[in-house]
DNA sequence: ATGATAATCGAACGTTCGTTCGATGTCAAG
DNA sequence: CTTGACATCGAACGAACGTTCGATTATCAT
């Protein structure tokens, strides 16, 4: 067989955002008939690329599906014979608690690189109404959008930049945020 | 009834990462016949958090089980009303190709500071031989683990930082490098 | 109160599911 | 060649599936 079952069934995974039953394993790898494609599962089972939940369902297993979270750089780095007992996630389930109110948003400017945040990321933001102090926020200033740190003085709130090019903005009306920044992210490739 | 159909059956999704069936639908929101759940189900599709496949399996809908791909901040934001045609998809279908040979690494060290790479960010590192000059990667340099860009001057290859503290790395014995940095997340809550 | 509309229920249907079984085919080791 | 381990197949089973139906109950504007 050209490719091995667990990449096509896997594919089928990724494409249609559930596992396929007995008989679409069948048509998609080839094989006649179910219990061929319920053995190949079984196999595939005892091999880690597949489980059943408990009620009985393929879900995929340990091997897939996700992303080996692994230890630092610095501390060394597991060889890929062997990947072990390593954290198995998905970035959705590492990132994201509240899908809802969730957005993803490209950054435009320089703002705040100081923080790491440069022209052209991509920031996870979450519409809540729990913003502390210190926060990174995407914020409605005057009628622009910014991305910029939370501050407090007193009773006065206030927008810092991570860039010394930019001022401090105090807005002059009211100032209403509920997007906080959970997180950052930047593709390269 | 306290919390909507739809959360219950999604929270369901992310937690077997399976779809349920109509009993369990019933099963997990208190409804008491199959046929509510399967009524109950249709008004979630009609309202966009469900949807049915070619196969006419339930998969979550465009309301759901994504991240909101919106336009750039400085572009104007969409209110939470107005969600409209932006793009679905999942952080995993954003970042990763391959899933088998994709890893996440924790970064210590600052040489990558100004690239943006701070320490304590994750790295989304996927294993492959296509390494071209200008990449970010991840290399076992003399015995240690290292993320750099890799740079090429005629025939010589070395390692270059992002961070004047550092030196460039210029490889005494063969450098085999497999990791490329596909890109970086930082969580901030 | 009244009627319209929608939500829920329980029973029933044909279909598909996961699973088991026995027969057949394939291949390498003895 | 024989043996045994394993992959595949087709048929069969009951259980669970998605769906339809008619009757009952809740909701709500009139």
């Amino acid at each position: 067989m050209k490719t091995p079952y667990h990449e096509t069934i896997l594919e089928f995974f990724s494409e249609h955002r559930r596992m396929p039953s007995y008989a679409e394993i069948a048509r998609i790898t080839g094989l006649n008939s179910k219990s061929s494609a319920y053995h190949a599962a079984n196999r595939l089972i005892r091999e880690g690329w597949l489980v059943k939940d408990d009620a009985g369902k393929l879900i995929p297993g340990p091997r897939t599906s996700g992303i080996r979270l692994l230890g630092s750089i610095a501390a060394g780095f597991p060889s890929p014979a062997e990947e072990e007992l390593a954290d198995v996630m998905t970035l959705d389930q590492l990132l994201i608690r509240n899908p809802q109110a969730t957005f993803l948003l490209k950054v435009t400017g320089d703002s705040m690189v100081d923080e790491g945040i440069k022209h052209g990321d991509l920031v996870l933001v979450e519409r809540t109404t729990d913003i502390k102090p210190g926060d990174i926020v995407v914020a409605n200033i005057d009628g622009e959008w910014t991305i910029k740190y939370f501050r407090r003085r007193g009773k006065q709130v206030y927008l810092e930049p991570a860039n010394k090019k930019y001022r401090t903005i105090v807005p002059r009306e009211e100032l209403k945020i509920d997007l906080v920044v959970k997180a950052v992210i930047r593709q390269y490739r």
